[in-house]
DNA sequence: TAAAAATACTCCATAGGTATTTTAT
DNA sequence: ATAAAATACCTATGGAGTATTTTTA
């Protein structure tokens, strides 16, 4: 469960796009996808829908708001 | 900011001991060392006063605290 | 002087990059 | 057909280990 996978997969949801939050976080869009395959498999569930529009699954949102928070109280340290 | 190291942090705390941390955690002494130290460099500033007894400095009592809860956050995932 | 922590290396795993292919509109 | 994501592959960084030295009670 990695943090810098968490800070991609947010920043996916808030670019609604892999390539826009690659290029927001300074990362190959590889290893954005990388990332999100690396969450999936930890947690053995997938998170986004793929398509032209991406879309939370039921998983993903759960994530969307406990990482949130978590990225925040991790900043604050 | 590495999850590793704050539980190597954490784990010192309750074992009193880097030895012990290590033991318990399955790391090399050395290791536990670098963890620290690595998150002394990140944050600036010293966590613990070494010593035959090991002392949590003001900044290691906050991270006591926010990091404890912070795991316990992120196993809930 | 005897524990425990720090250092100096070494090695290997993996995070991230480039180039390419696949997928979905 | 084309934009976005996935895959394959490569490299470099750094995480972790062993062996040793330094520290402090």
């Amino acid at each position: 469960m990695d943090v810098k996978a968490i800070k991609s997969f947010l920043t996916i949801i808030k670019c609604r796009s892999f390539q826009r939050a690659a290029e927001k976080l300074n990362y190959a869009q590889s290893t954005i996808t990388t990332h999100i395959k690396n969450l999936e498999v930890d947690l053995g569930i997938t998170l986004i829908e793929r398509g032209r529009e991406l879309k939370l699954t039921e998983a993903g949102m759960l994530l969307h708001e406990k990482g949130d928070f978590l990225l925040k109280e991790l900043d604050s340290l």
